[in-house]
DNA sequence: TTGACTTGATAAGCACGCTTATTATGTGCC
DNA sequence: GGCACATAATAAGCGTGCTTATCAAGTCAA
Protein backbone atom coordinates (compact mmCIF):
# COMPACT_ATOMS: atom_id res chain seq x y z
CA UNK A 1 0.00 0.00 0.00
CA UNK A 2 1.19 3.60 -0.23
CA UNK A 3 2.80 4.44 2.78
CA UNK A 4 3.32 8.21 3.58
CA UNK A 5 6.80 9.27 5.10
CA UNK A 6 5.56 10.23 7.94
CA UNK A 7 4.71 6.26 8.64
CA UNK A 8 7.51 5.39 6.89
CA UNK A 9 9.94 7.19 9.48
CA UNK A 10 8.01 6.22 12.66
CA UNK A 11 8.09 2.77 11.22
CA UNK A 12 12.23 2.89 10.80
CA UNK A 13 12.30 4.76 14.35
CA UNK A 14 10.64 1.45 16.15
CA UNK A 15 13.07 -0.68 13.68
CA UNK A 16 15.73 1.02 14.45
CA UNK A 17 15.20 1.26 18.43
CA UNK A 18 14.78 -2.80 18.25
CA UNK A 19 17.60 -3.32 16.59
CA UNK A 20 20.01 -1.34 18.74
CA UNK A 21 18.27 -2.58 21.79
CA UNK A 22 18.68 -6.39 20.63
CA UNK A 23 22.53 -5.51 20.05
CA UNK A 24 23.09 -3.76 23.37
CA UNK A 25 20.95 -6.51 25.45
CA UNK A 26 23.93 -8.62 25.85
CA UNK A 27 26.07 -6.35 27.19
CA UNK A 28 22.88 -6.07 29.87
CA UNK A 29 21.62 -2.79 29.70
CA UNK A 30 18.49 -1.17 27.69
CA UNK A 31 19.54 0.84 24.84
CA UNK A 32 18.81 4.74 25.84
CA UNK A 33 21.40 3.48 29.06
CA UNK A 34 23.47 2.76 26.13
CA UNK A 35 23.34 6.34 24.97
CA UNK A 36 23.33 7.55 28.19
CA UNK A 37 26.62 5.59 29.05
CA UNK A 38 28.60 6.93 26.07
CA UNK A 39 27.59 10.15 27.01
CA UNK A 40 29.13 9.82 30.59
CA UNK A 41 32.41 8.58 28.92
CA UNK A 42 32.43 11.40 26.82
CA UNK A 43 31.60 14.31 29.57
CA UNK A 44 31.80 12.97 32.87
CA UNK A 45 31.24 15.04 36.27
CA UNK A 46 28.67 17.01 34.92
CA UNK A 47 25.10 17.26 36.73
CA UNK A 48 21.93 15.50 35.37
CA UNK A 49 20.59 18.95 34.00
CA UNK A 50 23.59 18.92 31.92
CA UNK A 51 22.75 15.02 30.69
CA UNK A 52 19.49 15.68 30.36
CA UNK A 53 19.74 18.07 27.84
CA UNK A 54 22.88 17.01 25.83
CA UNK A 55 20.56 13.58 25.08
CA UNK A 56 17.15 15.62 25.45
CA UNK A 57 14.72 14.02 27.27
CA UNK A 58 13.03 15.67 30.62
CA UNK A 59 15.54 16.26 33.62
CA UNK A 60 12.99 13.44 35.66
CA UNK A 61 13.41 10.78 32.72
CA UNK A 62 17.36 11.17 33.22
CA UNK A 63 17.02 11.24 36.79
CA UNK A 64 14.98 7.72 36.72
CA UNK A 65 17.39 6.40 34.37
CA UNK A 66 20.89 7.31 36.58
CA UNK A 67 18.38 5.77 39.52
CA UNK A 68 18.60 2.67 37.42
CA UNK A 69 21.90 2.53 36.21
CA UNK A 70 23.15 3.55 39.96
CA UNK A 71 21.50 0.74 41.11
CA UNK A 72 23.34 -1.80 38.77
CA UNK A 73 27.03 -0.29 39.34
CA UNK A 74 27.05 1.47 35.92
CA UNK A 75 26.60 5.03 37.11
CA UNK A 76 28.45 7.02 40.44
CA UNK A 77 26.49 10.11 41.33
CA UNK A 78 28.70 12.54 43.32
CA UNK A 79 27.90 15.65 45.05
CA UNK A 80 29.06 18.62 43.40
CA UNK A 81 31.17 20.82 46.13
CA UNK A 82 30.18 24.24 44.21
CA UNK A 83 26.32 23.71 43.59
CA UNK A 84 24.62 21.79 47.11
CA UNK A 85 21.43 21.42 44.36
CA UNK A 86 23.44 18.93 41.95
CA UNK A 87 24.61 16.08 41.45
CA UNK A 88 27.98 15.01 38.88
CA UNK A 89 27.64 11.73 37.05
CA UNK A 90 30.18 9.17 36.62
CA UNK A 91 30.97 5.96 35.01
CA UNK A 92 31.78 3.13 37.15
CA UNK A 93 35.28 1.16 36.04
CA UNK A 94 32.60 -1.55 35.29
CA UNK A 95 30.73 0.35 32.74
CA UNK A 96 33.84 2.51 31.11
CA UNK A 97 34.90 -1.10 30.55
CA UNK A 98 31.91 -1.53 28.13
CA UNK A 99 31.89 1.58 25.93
CA UNK A 100 33.81 -0.35 23.08
CA UNK A 101 31.53 -3.19 23.10
CA UNK A 102 28.66 -0.76 22.48
CA UNK A 103 30.08 1.39 20.29
CA UNK A 104 30.91 -2.11 18.04
CA UNK A 105 27.34 -2.80 18.21
CA UNK A 106 26.27 0.77 17.14
CA UNK A 107 28.61 -0.09 14.46
CA UNK A 108 27.62 -3.05 13.46
CA UNK A 109 24.17 -1.77 13.41
CA UNK A 110 24.49 0.74 11.12
CA UNK A 111 26.36 -1.57 8.91
CA UNK A 112 23.43 -3.38 8.66
CA UNK A 113 21.18 -0.58 8.44
CA UNK A 114 23.15 0.82 5.17
CA UNK A 115 23.73 -1.97 3.63
CA UNK A 116 23.36 -1.27 -0.11
CA UNK A 117 23.57 2.73 -0.09
CA UNK A 118 26.32 3.64 -1.53
CA UNK A 119 28.51 6.63 -0.12
CA UNK A 120 26.73 9.52 -2.39
CA UNK A 121 23.31 7.66 -1.02
CA UNK A 122 24.69 8.05 2.58
CA UNK A 123 25.88 11.61 2.07
CA UNK A 124 22.34 12.66 0.47
CA UNK A 125 20.06 10.82 3.10
CA UNK A 126 22.35 12.65 5.89
CA UNK A 127 21.61 15.53 4.74
CA UNK A 128 17.66 14.69 4.31
CA UNK A 129 17.63 13.72 7.77
CA UNK A 130 19.35 16.72 8.97
CA UNK A 131 16.90 19.00 7.03
CA UNK A 132 14.03 17.14 8.70
CA UNK A 133 15.15 17.38 11.73
CA UNK A 134 15.78 20.52 11.55
CA UNK A 135 11.74 21.56 10.21
CA UNK A 136 10.53 19.17 13.35
CA UNK A 137 12.60 21.00 15.77
CA UNK A 138 10.40 23.67 18.03
CA UNK A 139 13.45 25.88 19.18
CA UNK A 140 14.85 27.67 15.55
CA UNK A 141 18.27 27.39 16.65
CA UNK A 142 18.77 24.41 19.41
CA UNK A 143 21.93 22.72 18.91
CA UNK A 144 21.32 18.98 18.29
CA UNK A 145 21.89 16.25 20.63
CA UNK A 146 25.54 15.14 20.71
CA UNK A 147 26.15 11.04 20.86
CA UNK A 148 29.89 9.70 22.22
CA UNK B 1 29.95 17.42 16.12
CA UNK B 2 29.73 14.26 13.40
CA UNK B 3 27.14 12.78 13.89
CA UNK B 4 26.24 9.11 12.29
CA UNK B 5 23.38 8.11 10.65
CA UNK B 6 22.42 5.93 13.25
CA UNK B 7 21.62 8.68 15.88
CA UNK B 8 20.29 10.46 13.48
CA UNK B 9 17.64 8.63 12.47
CA UNK B 10 16.74 7.82 16.69
CA UNK B 11 16.95 11.65 16.95
CA UNK B 12 14.64 12.28 14.32
CA UNK B 13 12.02 9.41 15.76
CA UNK B 14 11.58 11.25 18.87
CA UNK B 15 11.09 14.41 17.11
CA UNK B 16 8.55 13.17 15.08
CA UNK B 17 6.92 11.46 17.38
CA UNK B 18 6.85 14.17 19.53
CA UNK B 19 5.33 16.69 15.95
CA UNK B 20 2.44 13.48 15.81
CA UNK B 21 1.64 13.60 19.52
CA UNK B 22 1.42 17.57 19.98
CA UNK B 23 -0.52 17.79 16.98
CA UNK B 24 -3.11 14.87 17.95
CA UNK B 25 -3.36 15.73 21.96
CA UNK B 26 -6.01 18.49 20.78
CA UNK B 27 -7.65 15.47 19.74
CA UNK B 28 -7.71 13.96 23.04
CA UNK B 29 -5.58 11.07 22.07
CA UNK B 30 -2.05 10.10 21.58
CA UNK B 31 -0.25 9.38 18.72
CA UNK B 32 -0.35 6.04 18.65
CA UNK B 33 -4.08 5.84 19.63
CA UNK B 34 -4.69 8.07 16.31
CA UNK B 35 -2.56 5.04 14.87
CA UNK B 36 -5.03 2.40 15.62
CA UNK B 37 -8.11 5.04 15.15
CA UNK B 38 -7.09 5.10 11.50
CA UNK B 39 -6.33 1.15 11.26
CA UNK B 40 -9.75 0.66 12.91
CA UNK B 41 -11.31 2.98 10.26
CA UNK B 42 -9.75 1.07 7.96
CA UNK B 43 -10.14 -2.32 8.85
CA UNK B 44 -13.33 -2.70 11.27
CA UNK B 45 -14.56 -6.33 12.68
CA UNK B 46 -11.10 -7.31 13.02
CA UNK B 47 -9.78 -8.91 16.09
CA UNK B 48 -6.97 -8.15 18.10
CA UNK B 49 -4.12 -10.03 16.76
CA UNK B 50 -4.66 -8.76 13.32
CA UNK B 51 -4.37 -5.16 14.67
CA UNK B 52 -1.26 -6.14 16.35
CA UNK B 53 -0.13 -7.52 13.51
CA UNK B 54 -0.96 -4.70 11.30
CA UNK B 55 0.59 -2.14 13.49
CA UNK B 56 3.50 -4.09 14.49
CA UNK B 57 3.34 -4.57 17.95
CA UNK B 58 2.86 -7.25 21.03
CA UNK B 59 -0.81 -8.47 21.46
CA UNK B 60 0.07 -7.36 24.71
CA UNK B 61 0.73 -3.89 23.65
CA UNK B 62 -2.73 -3.79 21.85
CA UNK B 63 -5.07 -5.29 24.18
CA UNK B 64 -3.99 -2.73 26.31
CA UNK B 65 -4.08 0.42 24.08
CA UNK B 66 -7.82 -1.31 23.12
CA UNK B 67 -8.54 -1.40 27.27
CA UNK B 68 -7.89 2.73 27.68
CA UNK B 69 -9.52 3.84 24.54
CA UNK B 70 -12.54 1.41 25.12
CA UNK B 71 -13.08 2.85 27.71
CA UNK B 72 -12.80 6.38 26.66
CA UNK B 73 -15.55 5.35 24.39
CA UNK B 74 -13.36 5.07 21.14
CA UNK B 75 -13.43 1.53 20.55
CA UNK B 76 -16.16 -1.18 21.21
CA UNK B 77 -14.98 -4.91 21.31
CA UNK B 78 -17.75 -7.32 20.02
CA UNK B 79 -17.49 -11.21 20.92
CA UNK B 80 -16.53 -13.40 17.64
CA UNK B 81 -19.35 -15.39 16.82
CA UNK B 82 -17.18 -17.71 15.08
CA UNK B 83 -14.36 -17.75 17.77
CA UNK B 84 -15.06 -17.82 21.22
CA UNK B 85 -11.65 -16.64 22.09
CA UNK B 86 -11.69 -13.65 19.61
CA UNK B 87 -12.94 -10.12 20.28
CA UNK B 88 -13.62 -7.96 17.10
CA UNK B 89 -12.54 -4.18 17.48
CA UNK B 90 -15.09 -1.78 16.33
CA UNK B 91 -14.66 2.74 16.16
CA UNK B 92 -17.85 4.12 18.11
CA UNK B 93 -19.60 6.62 16.07
CA UNK B 94 -17.52 9.38 18.16
CA UNK B 95 -14.19 8.12 17.04
CA UNK B 96 -15.45 7.40 13.67
CA UNK B 97 -15.93 11.45 13.72
CA UNK B 98 -12.61 11.89 14.64
CA UNK B 99 -10.80 10.17 11.55
CA UNK B 100 -10.68 13.40 9.18
CA UNK B 101 -9.17 15.66 12.01
CA UNK B 102 -6.41 12.58 12.76
CA UNK B 103 -5.55 13.08 8.71
CA UNK B 104 -5.43 16.51 8.50
CA UNK B 105 -2.93 16.78 11.43
CA UNK B 106 -0.73 14.19 9.92
CA UNK B 107 -0.74 15.83 6.35
CA UNK B 108 0.05 19.30 9.23
CA UNK B 109 3.00 17.64 10.45
CA UNK B 110 4.21 15.66 7.11
CA UNK B 111 4.15 19.52 5.38
CA UNK B 112 6.05 20.53 7.92
CA UNK B 113 9.03 17.99 8.01
CA UNK B 114 9.17 17.81 4.60
CA UNK B 115 9.61 21.26 3.89
CA UNK B 116 12.27 22.56 1.41
CA UNK B 117 12.72 19.13 0.07
CA UNK B 118 11.17 18.95 -3.51
CA UNK B 119 9.43 16.29 -5.09
CA UNK B 120 12.72 14.60 -6.54
CA UNK B 121 14.35 14.48 -3.02
CA UNK B 122 11.04 13.42 -1.42
CA UNK B 123 11.15 10.58 -3.70
CA UNK B 124 14.87 9.56 -2.92
CA UNK B 125 14.18 9.91 0.91
CA UNK B 126 11.09 7.56 0.64
CA UNK B 127 13.36 4.43 -1.37
CA UNK B 128 16.09 5.13 1.12
CA UNK B 129 13.71 4.94 4.10
CA UNK B 130 12.27 1.51 2.63
CA UNK B 131 15.82 0.15 2.00
CA UNK B 132 16.79 1.00 5.35
CA UNK B 133 13.57 -0.30 6.74
CA UNK B 134 14.14 -3.80 5.00
CA UNK B 135 17.67 -3.60 6.08
CA UNK B 136 16.26 -3.80 9.37
CA UNK B 137 13.61 -5.91 9.48
CA UNK B 138 14.48 -9.32 10.86
CA UNK B 139 11.67 -11.57 8.76
CA UNK B 140 12.74 -11.35 5.44
CA UNK B 141 10.03 -11.16 3.25
CA UNK B 142 7.54 -9.45 6.13
CA UNK B 143 5.06 -7.25 4.54
CA UNK B 144 4.98 -3.89 5.87
CA UNK B 145 2.46 -2.42 8.29
CA UNK B 146 -0.27 -0.72 6.75
CA UNK B 147 -1.79 2.84 7.89
CA UNK B 148 -4.88 4.64 6.69
C1' DT C 1 18.91 41.86 53.40
C1' DT C 2 14.96 40.33 51.84
C1' DG C 3 11.76 38.85 48.34
C1' DA C 4 11.09 37.18 43.61
C1' DC C 5 12.62 34.34 40.35
C1' DT C 6 15.32 30.53 38.51
C1' DT C 7 17.42 26.14 38.57
C1' DG C 8 18.55 21.12 40.04
C1' DA C 9 16.64 17.03 41.56
C1' DT C 10 12.98 14.22 42.31
C1' DA C 11 7.96 12.42 43.32
C1' DA C 12 3.42 10.96 41.42
C1' DG C 13 1.03 9.21 37.92
C1' DC C 14 0.16 8.03 33.17
C1' DA C 15 0.97 5.88 28.14
C1' DC C 16 3.25 2.64 25.49
C1' DG C 17 6.60 -0.53 24.40
C1' DC C 18 8.66 -5.00 25.93
C1' DT C 19 9.31 -10.21 28.01
C1' DT C 20 7.35 -13.89 30.20
C1' DA C 21 3.49 -16.52 31.78
C1' DT C 22 -1.46 -18.02 32.18
C1' DT C 23 -6.07 -19.33 30.67
C1' DA C 24 -9.37 -20.56 27.32
C1' DT C 25 -10.34 -22.11 23.02
C1' DG C 26 -9.46 -24.05 18.36
C1' DT C 27 -7.18 -27.61 15.29
C1' DG C 28 -5.20 -31.57 13.69
C1' DC C 29 -3.32 -36.03 14.03
C1' DC C 30 -3.20 -40.82 16.08
C1' DG D 1 -12.29 -39.45 21.22
C1' DG D 2 -8.27 -37.80 23.08
C1' DC D 3 -3.77 -35.75 23.16
C1' DA D 4 -0.44 -32.37 21.41
C1' DC D 5 0.09 -28.17 19.66
C1' DA D 6 -1.29 -23.49 18.15
C1' DT D 7 -3.68 -19.28 18.81
C1' DA D 8 -6.43 -15.23 21.23
C1' DA D 9 -6.55 -12.51 25.04
C1' DT D 10 -4.77 -10.89 29.05
C1' DA D 11 -1.95 -10.46 33.69
C1' DA D 12 2.41 -9.12 35.97
C1' DG D 13 6.17 -6.47 36.00
C1' DC D 14 9.67 -3.55 33.99
C1' DG D 15 12.02 0.55 31.22
C1' DT D 16 11.50 4.89 29.03
C1' DG D 17 9.16 8.76 27.81
C1' DC D 18 5.85 12.44 29.28
C1' DT D 19 3.19 16.33 32.37
C1' DT D 20 2.66 18.42 36.54
C1' DA D 21 4.14 19.48 41.14
C1' DT D 22 7.34 19.97 45.13
C1' DC D 23 11.40 21.20 47.69
C1' DA D 24 15.94 22.97 48.29
C1' DA D 25 19.31 26.00 46.88
C1' DG D 26 21.30 29.64 43.96
C1' DT D 27 20.81 34.49 41.95
C1' DC D 28 19.62 39.02 41.41
C1' DA D 29 17.54 43.34 42.10
C1' DA D 30 15.26 46.73 45.09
Amino acid sequence: MDKNLGWLMVDNARLLRRAFDERVRAIGITGPQARLLLALERSPGENQAFHAELLEVEPITLCRMVDRMEESGLVERRNDPRDRRARLLYLTPRAAGEAERIRAALAGMLDQMLDGLDENEQAAFSRMLHRVSGNLSTTPAAQEPVHG
